[in-house]
Parts: C-alpha cells; sequence; structure tokens
DNA sequence: GAGCACTGC
C-alpha cells in the first residue's frame, strides 16, 4: 500500500503549493464566498490551518491516533479530510471517515467540502445519517456521518475495514454513542495497524484522549503512538464581563444586562442564554414591555425565543435579517451553544446556568435540573459573540464562581440509561460490558440497572448473555429497549400497527405545538379516556387521513408538522425492522384492550397506583409520581396506569401514560410481579 | 393539582 511519505510531494498538492500567500489580509473577504474574489483553492490556503496541512499530514502518517486541538472556525472539520484525500489516504477504494455529534453539521459540512472539491455531493463526498445515506458505496471517498451512524456500521463490519482514516469531530462534547465510539476504536486499533484514529476536541479533554489512546508506558516520547497537535483558531477577541457581586434573579438581571447594552453600546444583536421555555418566555415578554419606555428615536428592540420546542417557522424568525433600526435579541436555551448559528452576534450574555437531564439508577427516574454550566460551556457560549467582528460577553455572574464550575460537563456516559449502550455492545461480542475500556467508566449503578432491566425484558439469559432471537433483535432496533419489546411481542395481540404508530409517536418529542392556548382545546379533540398512547395514535391516525399529511392541516390543529413528519419517517424505518424480524404487520381495528395489553407487555415495570390524593406510587417501589400536565389523563381519576418514562421537574412527573387494568399485570409480566402478587387485588 | 434542556439510531 502506498502512503504518502513526510517531506514527499502527496498527489494533488503541487498547484496549491505554487499559489500558496501569506496570509494576514483582511479576513471578512473569505468569510462570504460569495463577495469573494479569491479561488476556492486559494481560500482554504488562506484558513488558519493551512499552515499546519503538512505537520497533521506527518503525524497521521507516523502515529497511529492523532489528538486535534482546534477552536470553531479554525477549518478541520472541512479541511483535514481533503488533504488526507489528496495525501493519497482514500486511494484503493478507502474512505476517510469524519462524524459529528448532529445531523444537521453531518449534512452542511459535508454540502460544503462537495463544493470546496468541486464535485456532485453523494460521489467523491458523501454523507450518511437517519434516514438519510447520500453517499455511494463505489465513489465515496470522504464519508461525513453521524456518531451513532458509524457505531451503526460496527454492527455489520465490526473492524470498519473500509476506513482508512476515522476522525471523531467536536469529541469534547462527550456524546454518548462518540464515548462508545472511542472506546471501540482503541479495540479496533489493535487489530488494524495501518488505521488512523484522529480525535477532534476544541477543549482541555484534549490531554485525556491522548492518554486514553497512547500505548507507551515507558518515559520515552519516541516510542508513543499518540500525539498531539493545537491549532490556531480564527475567532475575534471577545472582551468578558464579569458581575461584581452575585446576583439573586439571572433573568432579571439578563432583562436589565439587554437594556444596557441597548442604550449604551454600538449596533450588533444580542444572543441571551437561559435554561428554559419560561424563563425565555418570560424575558421576551418583558423585554417587550419595558421596550415601550424607550425614546421613540432610540433604536428599536426585538426579542426572540428560541428553543427546541418551538416549529420551524418559529425558530426561523431567528435568521431574518434585522432592518436597519432594530436591534434583534435571541433568548435561547443551550441550543444556541452548538446546535444552532446564527450570524451577526456581537453581544453574548450568560447567564451561567443550563437545564441537565440526568438518570438516576436507584429509582430508574430522570431528573431535569438546572445547574451551572462548565467551563468549556462558558467559552462556548462567549465565543458565539466573536463570529463576525470582535464582541463582548457579559457573564452574570462573579469571576471566582467561573473558576469554581467544572472543567467540562459531566459525560452522557456518566448519566444515561445504559440499556441500550449494554445490548448494542453485547451484540458486538462484548460480554463483560463491566470491563469494557470506557475513556471514563459509567457508574457501577448504572450498569447494574440496565443489566437488570434487559433481563426483566429476556434480552438477556441467567449468564447474562444476549438471547436469541430477542435480544439481538432489540440490540439492532433503532428504539427504546421497553418500545423494541412491545414492537416485537405485538404480533401477540394482533397489533403490530398500532404499535408502530405509538412507538413512533412516542420516540418524537413535542408533537403538540406548545404555549399556545389553541393546544389545549386542539388536544381534547383527539384524546381518549385510555390515555396519551391512544391519543398519540389517532392524532397520527389523523394526521395522515383527515390531515392529508399537510402542514396548514397541523396548523389549524395546534401539532407540530415537522415533528408529525419525522414520525411518518421513523415509523417507516421500524416498518422495515419487523419485517426482517418477520413479525405479522396486523391490525387490530381500534380494540384498545388489545393495545393496552400489548403495552404492558413492555411497560410492566413501569406501573403506578392512584392514591386517594390523587397523587400515585409506583407499585414496584412504592415510589410517589405525579401526572404531567402535559398528559391527557391530568386531572383526571383513573385507578392503575403505565407510564413511558418520569422526569423529576418540580416533582416526578409521569409523561405518556395508559389506564391498564391490573390484572394484566399478573398475566403479562409474571417473573416480574410474582413475588409481590400480594399487592395486586384479586380477580 | 399546573408544566416540558439538548442530541442521536
Amino acid at each position: 500500500m502506498a502512503f504518502w511519505k513526510p517531506g514527499a510531494t502527496a498527489p494533488g498538492v503541487s498547484l496549491d503549493r505554487e499559489t500558496e500567500k501569506e496570509t494576514g489580509e483582511n479576513f471578512i473577504t473569505f468569510v462570504n464566498p460569495s463577495v469573494s474574489t479569491f479561488s476556492i483553492q486559494q481560500q482554504r490556503q488562506r484558513l488558519p490551518i493551512f499552515k499546519s496541512r503538512d505537520h497533521v499530514l506527518y503525524l497521521v502518517e507516523k502515529y497511529q491516533t492523532t489528538i486535534i486541538v482546534g477552536q470553531t472556525g479554525c477549518g478541520k472539520t472541512t479541511q483535514i479530510p481533503q488533504y488526507l484525500h489528496e495525501a493519497g489516504w482514500t486511494s484503493g477504494g478507502r474512505v476517510v471517515a469524519c462524524t459529528q455529534p448532529r445531523r444537521v453539521a453531518a449534512t452542511t459540512v459535508a454540502q460544503r467540502v462537495a463544493e470546496e472539491m468541486n464535485v456532485q455531493l453523494g460521489e467523491e463526498v458523501g454523507y450518511s445519517i437517519r434516514f438519510e445515506d447520500c453517499s455511494d458505496p463505489h465513489k465515496t471517498r470522504i464519508k461525513y456521518m453521524t456518531d451513532g451512524m458509524l457505531f451503526r456500521e460496527t454492527l455489520i463490519d465490526p473492524l470498519l475495514s473500509q476506513y482508512s482514516v476515522i476522525m471523531i469531530d467536536e469529541a469534547h462534547e462527550r456524546s454518548l454513542y462518540t464515548d462508545i465510539l472511542v472506546g471501540l476504536l482503541k479495540k479496533i486499533k489493535k487489530k488494524r495497524p495501518e488505521l488512523r484514529i484522529i480525535i477532534s476536541s476544541a477543549t482541555l479533554d484534549a490531554e485525556a484522549f491522548y492518554e486514553f489512546y497512547n500505548t507507551n508506558t515507558i518515559n520515552d516520547k519516541s516510542k508513543d503512538d499518540a500525539s498531539i497537535i493545537s491549532l490556531e483558531g480564527r475567532m475575534f477577541p471577545v472582551d468578558i464581563h464579569y458581575l461584581e457581586d452575585p446576583c439573586s434573579d439571572y433573568v432579571e438581571k439578563a432583562i436589565q444586562t439587554v437594556f444596557d447594552i441597548h442604550t449604551k453600546q454600538p449596533v450588533g444583536d444580542i444572543l441571551v442564554f437561559l435554561t428554559g421555555r419560561d424563563e425565555i418566555e418570560h424575558a421576551v415578554q418583558e423585554i417587550t414591555d419595558r421596550a415601550t419606555t424607550l425614546p421613540r428615536s432610540a433604536l428599536k428592540i426585538t426579542p426572540l425565543p428560541l428553543y427546541a420546542g418551538l416549529t420551524a417557522e418559529q425558530q426561523m424568525l431567528v435568521f431574518e435579517p434585522t432592518p436597519r433600526s432594530t436591534r434583534k435579541v435571541i433568548i435561547a436555551t443551550t441550543i444556541a451553544e452548538a446546535s444552532i448559528t446564527i450570524e451577526g452576534i456581537v453581544y453574548v450574555v450568560d447567564c451561567g446556568f443550563v437545564k441537565i437531564r440526568a438518570y438516576n439508577p436507584k429509582t430508574g427516574m430522570e431528573s431535569l435540573t438546572v445547574t451551572s454550566i462548565s467551563k468549556a460551556s462558558a467559552q462556548q457560549r462567549a465565543g458565539r459573540a466573536g463570529r463576525v467582528r470582535q464582541g463582548k460577553v457579559y457573564r452574570l455572574y462573579t469571576e471566582d464562581s467561573f473558576y469554581e464550575f467544572q472543567d467540562a460537563s459531566v459525560p452522557e456516559m456518566q448519566r444515561s440509561n445504559l440499556a441500550p449502550v449494554v445490548l448494542q455492545l453485547k451484540a458486538l461480542g462484548i460480554d463483560n460490558v463491566l470491563r469494557f475500556d470506557f475513556m471514563t467508566s459509567p457508574p457501577a449503578e448504572l450498569m447494574i440497572r440496565a443489566l437488570e432491566l434487559l433481563y426483566s425484558l429476556k434480552a438477556l439469559d441467567d449468564y447474562g448473555r444476549l438471547t436469541v432471537p430477542l435480544g439481538m433483535q432489540l440490540a439492532e432496533f433503532p428504539v427504546d429497549s421497553m418500545l423494541g419489546k412491545i414492537l416485537i411481542d405485538s404480533y401477540k395481540f394482533n397489533c403490530a400497527e398500532e404499535m408502530l404508530t405509538i412507538a413512533a409517536m412516542i420516540s418524537v418529542q413535542n408533537v403538540f405545538v406548545l404555549s399556545s392556548s389553541k393546544v389545549d382545546e386542539s388536544k381534547r379533540k383527539f384524546a381518549v379516556e385510555e390515555g396519551d398512547h391512544i391519543t398519540l395514535l389517532n392524532v397520527y391516525n389523523a394526521f395522515v387521513t383527515r390531515g392529508k399529511k399537510s402542514g396548514r392541516w397541523c396548523h389549524e390543529h395546534g401539532l407540530n408538522f415537522r415533528t408529525l413528519q419525522r414520525a411518518m419517517s421513523i415509523r417507516q424505518q421500524l416498518t422495515k425492522y419487523l419485517k426482517r424480524f418477520d413479525v405479522p404487520l396486523e391490525s387490530c381495528g381500534n380494540d384498545t384492550v388489545k393495545i393496552r395489553k400489548c403495552l404492558v407487555s413492555g411497560y410492566f415495570a413501569n406501573a403506578a397506583k392512584m392514591m386517594p390524593d390523587g397523587s400515585f406510587r409506583t407499585i414496584r417501589d412504592n415510589v410517589e409520581l405525579h401526572v404531567h400536565p402535559s398528559s391527557v389523563l391530568f386531572t383526571r381519576a383513573v385507578e392503575w396506569v403505565i407510564f413511558h418514562e418520569v422526569v423529576e421537574t418540580t416533582k416526578p412527573f409521569m409523561r405518556d401514560l395508559t389506564v391498564i387494568d391490573p390484572a394484566w399485570l399478573a398475566e403479562l409480566a409474571p417473573h416480574f410481579y410474582e413475588f409481590k402478587k400480594s399487592a395486586l387485588p384479586k380477580h
């Protein structure tokens, strides 16, 4: 195999060299390619990363693992795969992969690189995300993909043999699949010495990745098989302002700061980070009210909310260009930290908090709590002010409290339900998941809880081995383990068609448009006394029949069009799996008893009984629970329910409930409830 | 009795 050697000229490189020029001129000229007079190749050479091109290629050649530290905007994501391609790493049918934690990033970066290489997207340069494979198995040389997709490929080809280089981008975010891949690649690299791994991280974690991959234990650097390189960024400087004294109400302080900036600072839009919808809607309202007291001659101010629960149309408003006489204030959740980038932001107001979801293995409950952000998050938020010109960040906390923040937030692996991780690792032949080499091992309680759940679902046998076929099928199924079990068992109740719809609707969030008075009214039209699952089934069926799958109909009924479209895609995908598993695709008509019994066959562990005061207790542990106000069963008197999940916010709330007959628990989950039969009423 | 950070397969 012919590799490019340091010092030699790589294929396709000679032309670049001749036109190489010193950088340092006005950056703005190539920030916007449409007004640039430079060719694409010249623009590429003007990126700060170009200066490190040879060094990066040298390290990748010499070391099996290279850790690249580089700020957003340095060009690593678009350039490094191209450098590797130019240097011959894609010859002989091999592919360079670059993973992203988010779908949009994978598609937009692939689009950009295809333009730079002047090729058709989906041919030499492609992408692969759920529901969308825009790549060609024979032609694609550079493949951008979500980390979850690359992980799924390991289920088919455990050594990922078609890839010569695998670049894990944004590794500092420590998403669940990034962490699994980081662990798996350590195993794969032992079996494939020719494979090269690039871990790209924006921050302080770099050293930890290096330690994880470097197999050299002696004190002689020349024996290292991992290396680190830092790349220069291309951000504009951001002035940091702290509070002198801590504040007690950061929402009020944020509003005051917005007006301070508005009345004292030059033009430029403002981005405010708060933690959730309530705070955001409150701030938007207050800013609107107080703006009326501004002098008529002053610059106008337009507050805009931004969070995931809004419809696509509502979200698009933040991208509308601002009229000359107006300053835009975007008030956002953490969604604006990495997922959505808004151009033109010059001022950032950072409250210093974020809502974090964490899984408690003792109770099996998830909590959603407001916690301090990490230093890395604070840095990322500040960076949002330095994309177009020099910016300012106003941190609504003291400098001392900043230094008390954790360096990085807790990796998802440390705070998630690990049932799917356990299933998938076992499907890869990694039986002892407790001893799998994770960069940061998850707490043992999380692992044990996952093993217990999988055992109760009969996905694991008495020896902790994956059962055949159920365990293997659940490992492959891109759906929550309990829902997967329900889908596979649906043939027993002749209701696969109904369960496919329910599973798809449960897998998406925000079916009903939030914070609209129409919603409650609209929801009542679809609501049934059996509960949320069958209500969701009704909504979906109405959408595809009466609603003719149209956005207009959704709008009229307070439903989120994009969410329902996504539910259709998921349903389609899940249907393919059921066909492959030979589950007969029957419909039970409108037999809600069959549907609810089928739900019990998977959700038996999540059962609760109502108390005289209207609260609930779990049957398993007698833990107090409440009906979430978004449920159609909220304020209704019912006796026994099963639920999809519990999320603790102000109280532990059950979400997505269905009314059941307790006799079904004994009938369908005797292995789980046998020892507690006395707790069930006699029938 | 009154409320839902964000991704991903």
